[in-house]
RNA sequence: GGGGUUGUAGCUUAGCUUGGUUUGAGCACCCGGCUGAUAACCGGGAGGUCACCGGUUCAAAUCCGGUCAGCCCCA
């Protein structure tokens, strides 16, 4: 930046009044580009110690909004104070999530297909050219917003997911699995979304419950061997046609009961529920009697299978609903799954990929199953099957991508065998630093402690293809690289997404027969989970180090993470390295609107990021989202952020502004803090060192919000104490060594403060910083202020703590009599243990008195009186305490202060124990009084005198020519000549001409005036005033000071 | 149904680990003051069943048990 020393007559920058947060950021912003200040960022601290960084990718293919600002204000707000704490930042990149149904069905929009067949019929290949560019649409909006948010990372060199590099990794870290032992292949019941004809992993479907209104029915069984009916109950109609079995549980109690003239069997315990007060009870028996009893088919279109149709024993027969009495049909439940394969019996499956009926012998064929419910319902009812039939609420999963009702089918799906590494992953688990702290026991340490065997494989076609092939004899091969494939086939692809990856087949090593690949692509979630080797093209190229670059040192995201993004991570880490992925890892909680809802697409309420980033600076948005902790939900409101930017942002451009136009009137110039400082100065370097510590302490422990309360709270006192206190310091024309010191002091916590804040406010504190410190480029090239121990007065700050409670109490004294604070008093004794003269300089201009000292106890201007306590003298003197009553009324004032402090007294022949007295004092007649915190007192004197009068009308005529001043718009130093006129005085202040007369001097100084003189005031601005009775008009005109 | 978490003034919250005067702030409201930096600031007022019930204790917002409600997760 160019320094012209010379040529600029003032030396600080004076902010315009109307200058905004938002105009800083973009100065701040076009400076930041013209030099390049990213590449500054990410090669600072080439020899400093490594932190280790990752970046969550997001889905590059939806609208960022205020939740993601969020997690991306504290992922910078990290990386720049580690920055400036003199880390070196590595892996430092932006990177994007290309993979997955999210695009997949963008692409299916796109096409206006709604079926998994139309895809092959357009064809994959141009179906997957279309995910690859839509993948990344949305990439520029999510640049805009880092920039205007001035997240810090690198944007040039992403990873990305779809990238053959990455997808080579992701492959080799298959094969780890599979060498391991821990992946297989299985038939089982698997969640299952039938229009996008894929099954999802357990960690997908909790994205999806939601609470919905299910057909609840209650199915009468007829058995074979007598004329009574199974009770059964169900929510999927649509799974009755398939029913083979009825489980009971073995040691309940169960009843036959009738009711409304048939018999039926149900539990004991749900008779009241199910039936209410209208059955009555044939006979009791165990459930284990009922095992084996066979019954009718109640919906009798299917054949079937041998073995079914029979009363079985479970354990997972609850009593909580239903019957008790549980119908099982094995292909659409994973319970019941297990059932028929225990007892080998065929499974009834008329249902096929796409969730609708496909066996041609049932009226409901063709019909999605879902759909026919209603009609299988008018169906048991015209068959007299049905019991009866309600709507119940309870919650079930849908796909979190399209919204679908999920069904339980059986299907061939790769597993990897999460659940065998459970204790491996608890262990790790141990080793990160959870915020908050209790998701390492609870809700991740419950989620991984459980771990479910993850479903990897996908029958879709957007993704990662499933590198793995295999023959008719079941012999498996695992490809991880496009040299491989070529080396086995003379195949070479550029591209390792289907359909190109389908084509390479070969012999098998072991059997010769022909090997093709399992036609699946793999769970979008393993790309991101393997980021930490993919992102670096581990192994193929050998910059990630097992041993050294995991665990990272820190990941943050949103809370929903435990279960997504962290979880993966730790899993596949834990799996192929041993090691968990991360160390220390900060979740956050949900941006919710200004009502406290949840923000969501179709309540309309959701704040896009552009639009928040329109309307606020990048600084206030993200003071706004790091104050408070991170796990706490919060609201976004906007009165919220504005107070929050006014209160620290606003109020620091405002300290610097006072600053800037006074040091530029003195010329000042920094150069170190001078000696023989006052002793507000000396508070303010001790303040501001202490908070350092405060905050480095903070944030050094992952606390950041706590950081940030720090210097909000220091900027407080700067402003309101330390500002406030020391402004009548600069108003002398001139400089001196008091105002030289002060200057440096300032000067020296802007520039403390300004890079305190950087890593919050990095548009803000760059604007503060490069102004002050004028030949620099960028705080955020700068080191984190330390503190200096030296300047640290931990005495002198609690005794200013006490000092500023000492003002508060004069306040509240002087309003109770109505005595202004601009009134100057005769007198003010201060009670208080441990402040010195020195302490109470600071506030003297506050107190506005004559006279103020600090007295002992015994000194305060009380009257002391002396109470017998006969509750406790009573029982103790007996008859005596008659006498104690005289003495007590006969005690001189001395006494009675030493009965006060603790001393026994004896008097008139009885010793007064201080115990037996109660001591109360009356304030003297001529003070007031006010009590404050830790004994402190405070007395005021009320006696007036002439002077005291004659200041007071005074200060009233100043405070009123200052508005005026105000009013004409005039600047600090123009010079003014003064007239004023009497109308009428009904006040208290006597003789005003001649009181005006005798503060004529100290008027003219206040006020920059020339001359101040009685006249008939009606030129230049005129204005009529009552003071407290006294009319009278005061005119302003400019002083001609040109000559 | 199970687990986690939260519940303090109209709103936002501190205090809870380690029990100890009358639960402390901010915003908004009303009254007053201060003001040659401020979109500020200061004092006062009004506003509290510390969600509820019970227990431990000389003493509970705080510890324990239960209930209710919100949120998150699991089934």
């Amino acid at each position: 930046m160019d320094f012209l020393p010379s040529m600029e007559a003032r030396h600080y920058e004076v902010p315009e009044s109307d200058l905004t947060m938002r105009t800083i950021q973009e100065r701040v912003l076009s400076q930041w580009e013209k030099n390049d200040l990213e590449r500054i960022i990410m090669t600072a601290n080439p020899d400093g110690p490594e932190f280790k960084f990752l970046e969550g990718p997001p889905t590059a293919n939806g609208r960022p909004h205020v939740g993601h600002v969020m997690t991306r204000t504290i992922k910078d707000t990290v990386l720049r104070y580690k920055t400036m704490r003199g880390f070196r930042i590595s892996r430092r990149n932006a990177g994007w999530d290309c993979h997955g149904l999210g695009v997949e069905i963008e692409a299916e929009k796109h096409f206006k297909i709604n079926q998994k067949q139309k895809i092959e019929e357009i064809g994959i290949g141009r179906f997957n050219a279309y995910c690859r560019e839509s993948a990344l649409t949305y990439i520029e909006e999510w640049q805009r917003m880092d920039r205007l948010l001035g997240y810090s990372v690198d944007h040039n060199n992403p990873y990305v997911t779809m990238s053959p590099e990455f997808m080579e990794s992701v492959w080799w870290a298959v094969k780890q699995f599979h060498e391991l032992g821990l992946l297989y292949k299985d038939y089982k019941i698997v969640p299952y979304c039938p229009r996008c004809g894929t099954p999802l992993a357990s960690h997908e479907l909790s994205q999806g419950y939601k609470d919905v209104k299910d057909p609840s029915v209650y199915i009468k069984f007829r058995c074979a061997d007598e004329d009574a009916y199974f009770l059964a109950w169900t929510t999927t109609p649509w799974t009755l046609p398939s029913n083979e079995f009825l489980a009971v549980s073995p040691d309940e109690i169960y009843s036959l009961v009738e009711f409304n003239g048939e018999k039926l069997y149900l539990m004991k315990d749900r008779i009241a529920n199910v039936l209410g007060e209208d059955a009555s009870e044939i006979r009791q028996l165990r459930g284990s009697e009922l095992e084996g009893r066979k019954y009718i088919q109640i919906i009798p279109f299917l054949k079937a299978p041998e073995g079914s149709l029979k009363v079985i024993c479970a354990d997972f027969v609850g009593k909580d609903d239903g019957t008790g009495i549980v119908h099982i049909a094995p292909a659409f439940g994973q319970d019941d799954f297990e059932v028929g394969k225990k007892l080998g019996v065929r499974m009834l499956k008329p249902v096929d990929e796409s969730g609708k009926f496909s066996d041609r012998s049932l009226p409901w064929y063709g019909k999605p199953v879902k759909e026919a419910d209603p009609e299988i319902i008018r169906y048991l009812k015209e068959k007299r099957i049905l019991l009866k039939s309600e709507k119940i609420l309870h919650s079930y999963p849908f796909c979190y991508r399209c919204d679908s009702p999920i069904l339980y089918y059986p299907l061939d799906t790769w597993y990897l065998a999460v659940s065998k590494l459970r204790e491996k992953l608890t262990e790790n688990n141990l080793r990160i630093n959870w915020f908050p702290q209790h998701l390492r026991d609870g809700r991740f340490g419950n989620f991984i402690a459980e771990a479910k065997d993850w479903a990897l494989s996908r029958n879709r076609y957007w993704g990662t293809p499933l590198p793995v092939w295999r023959c008719n004899n079941n012999h498996i091969r695992i490809l991880t690289r496009r040299k491989e494939i070529f080396d086995l086939t003379g195949i070479n692809l550029e591209d390792l997404h289907r359909p190109h990856i389908d084509q390479v087949v070969f012999e098998c090593s072991e059997c010769g027969e022909q090997m093709t690949r399992e036609p699946y692509v793999m769970d979008t979630w393993f790309d991101s989970g393997s980021v930490p080797f993919a992102a670096l093209e581990y192994p193929a190229r050998k910059e990630f180090r097992p041993d050294v670059s995991i665990p990272v040192d820190f990941v943050s995201e949103g809370m929903d993470q435990t279960r997504g993004w962290f979880y993966v991570m730790h899993v596949i880490q834990s799996a192929i390295f041993g090691a968990p992925a991360f160390s220390n890892c900060i979740t956050m909680e949900f941006v919710l609107d200004s009502e406290g809802k949840k923000m969501s697409k179709s309540r309309g309420n959701s704040v896009l990021a552009m639009e928040a980033l329109s309307e606020y600076s990048g600084d206030e948005l993200r003071m706004f989202l790091s104050h408070g902790a991170p796990w706490k939900p919060r609201n976004f409101d906007r009165k919220v952020i504005l107070e929050i930017s006014r209160k620290s942002l606003y109020t620091l451009l405002n300290i610097y502004s006072f600053f800037a136009s006074n040091a530029n009137l003195d010329e000042f110039t920094y150069s170190g803090i001078p000696e023989g400082l006052r002793n507000l100065d000396i508070w303010l370097l001790s303040r501001v060192n202490s908070s350092i510590g405060k905050v480095t302490a903070s944030c050094d422990s992952y606390m950041f919000h706590e950081g940030l309360g720090e210097i909000e709270s220091l900027i407080d006192q700067f402003s309101n104490f330390y500002l406030r206190l020391s402004r009548n310091l600069f108003w002398k024309d001139g400089m001196d060594p008091e105002k030289m010191g002060a200057y440096s002091v300032m000067y020296y916590a802007l520039d403390r403060i300004s890079r305190m804040l950087a890593p919050w406010a990095p548009f803000f504190s760059d604007y503060l910083y490069t102004r002050i410190s004028r030949n620099k480029e960028s705080v955020h090239a700068e080191r984190y202020p330390e503190a200096e121990p030296d300047r640290i007065d931990a005495s002198l700050e609690k005794r200013m703590e006490r000092v500023i409670r000492i003002l508060e109490m004069a306040r509240r004294a002087r309003q109770g009599k109505n005595i202004k604070m601009r009134h100057p008093v005769k007198e003010i004794l201060i009670c208080a243990d441990g402040i010195t003269d020195q302490d109470i300089s600071v506030i003297l201009p506050e107190l506005n008195a004559r006279d103020v000292r600090i007295i002992a106890k015994d000194e305060r201007p009380v009257l002391l009186t002396a109470k017998v306590n006969y509750q406790i003298a009573a029982p103790v003197l007996k008859e005596r305490v008659r006498e104690l009553s005289s003495a007590a009324s006969e005690l001189t004032d001395i006494q009675i202060k030493k009965i006060a402090s603790g001393e026994a007294v004896r008097s008139s022949d009885i010793e007064i124990k201080p115990e037996f007295l109660t001591i109360s004092y009356k304030v003297s007649d001529n003070f007031i009084m006010e009590a404050g915190p830790e004994d402190m007192e405070i007395f005021i004197s009320l006696e007036k005198d002439r002077s005291l009068q004659e200041e007071a009308l005074a200060r009233e005529v100043v405070r009123r020519i200052q508005v005026m001043r105000k009013e004409m718009r005039l600047n600090y130093d123009e010079k003014i000549l003064a007239e004023y006129m009497v109308r009428e005085n009904a006040s208290e202040y006597g003789d005003v001409d001649k009181a005006l007369e005798n503060q004529k001097d100290y008027i003219k100084s206040q006020t920059l005036c020339l001359e101040f003189k009685k006249g008939n005031a009606k030129t230049g601005h005129v204005k009529e005033w009552d003071i407290d009775g006294l009319i009278m008009d005061i005119s302003l005109t400019r002083a001609d000071t040109k000559k």
